[in-house]
DNA sequence: CCAGAACCGATACGCTTGTATCGGAATAAG
DNA sequence: CTTATTCCGATACAAGCGTATCGGTTCTGG
């Protein structure tokens, strides 16, 4: 036999170049030749690691979706003892990808997205990825909320929490806002979740 | 002189058959050519009006920017004499692009967003349409917390609104929430809204 | 009626794209 | 060492793209 591979690992460095690529110029803009290149791999490879275009692209977009989710729960696992108000500001803060490191990928997103619109099997792998940010969202809430069920029902307000999120990172990509505003409006937005959930008057902040 | 004809008219035909195609199958699958038969009208007459594509998508995305505008403006002259609360919610919901018939008009403006993230250009014509929109929530903000300044920086609450709305609708159109969904998840962030205005800050948190 | 200008639709062109194909290099088994 | 198999990179190919060009048509001004 002939000498052997690593598919798994390749998938993943192509998907990789795909999110450089994206980043740069737009989805539409992505060629296999300009990802093979990327990828430091020949056109031959990508084709044999992918039988089409589209099967690429899926990939490359739930590799990114996993990559978030991850993060956000490592977010969370790295600083178990906090108060549970800051780890849902940590989270949602990494939920928005605010920070400048994460531009490229808040690209990468928003770009899935717009396509989903108008590709089911795309919107298909999306849904599964919001479907878990906004799980995990609504846990923290509810973790914050106190054991009570007094908590103004945290799967909206986990939805409303996204929402604002998507809505504000895509304001900051077109440069509607400058990251700071948007940082301070997410905190706002927080700060009185936090208030309501903690029924009393007396704002105790974290 | 020869046959004369009215290019600003033709320009707007042009633009309402790209926004079509674009709410079909994204912007990266306008083709010159169906835009032409789309329009009915030749491909070279297309060619007439704009000297390339790029100009083309120029102009359609501040033509749709336009008519969102000039909608919820229109909203609010209608009914000039009801509350100054029913006059945000109705402005929201129609910059929220909730409503079924205007699914299409979603579509096309969160692929020009997505598109923008990597086009300079592109971002310029959004900013502005963004501005005039947070602009005009502003107002209605300002105004809807009677004549004091009392009320909680509405410029910071224009921001957040529209953000919200951005996110709800790009859910909506991903499938990930319903419009029922994101319409009560809008309802509430105004009630919220309206409810700060009249009781006064409290805490101000930031 | 007749020039001449402005517009029309069609066609041509060069280029890039996704995908298919293919001879050869590399490696494990015999 | 030979042989068979698996992977490699290069090249081939048809289709579709944006754009340029060009003869014909239609209308205005004299």
């Amino acid at each position: 036999m002939p000498k052997q591979v690593d598919y798994e690992s390749r998938r993943r460095r192509i998907a990789e170049a795909v999110c450089l690529l994206v980043d740069e110029h737009g989805p539409e803009a992505v060629t296999m030749r300009d990802v093979a290149t990327r990828a430091e791999v020949s056109l031959g490879a990508v084709q044999r690691c992918f039988r089409t275009k589209e099967e690429m692209l899926l990939f490359a977009v739930d590799h990114v979706g996993e990559r978030i989710t991850e993060r956000a729960r490592a977010r969370l696992a790295g600083s178990p003892a906090q108060s549970a108000a800051s780890a849902l500001g940590h989270a949602a803060t990494e939920v928005a990808l605010l920070r400048r490191e994460h531009r490229a990928e808040a690209r990468v997103w928003l770009a899935f997205v717009a396509r989903a619109a108008v590709s089911e099997p795309l919107a298909a792998k999306l849904r599964t990825s919001y479907a878990a940010l906004q799980d995990l969202l609504s846990r923290l809430i509810a973790e914050a909320g106190g054991d009570a069920a007094l908590t103004p029902d945290p799967q909206r307000e986990a939805r409303s929490l996204l929402a604002l999120t998507d809505g504000l990172t895509s304001h900051v990509l077109i440069g509607h806002l400058t990251t700071e505003e948007a940082e301070e409006t997410l905190h706002t937005h927080l700060a009185r979740l936090w208030e309501r959930l903690h029924t009393g008057p007396p704002g105790n902040a974290d």
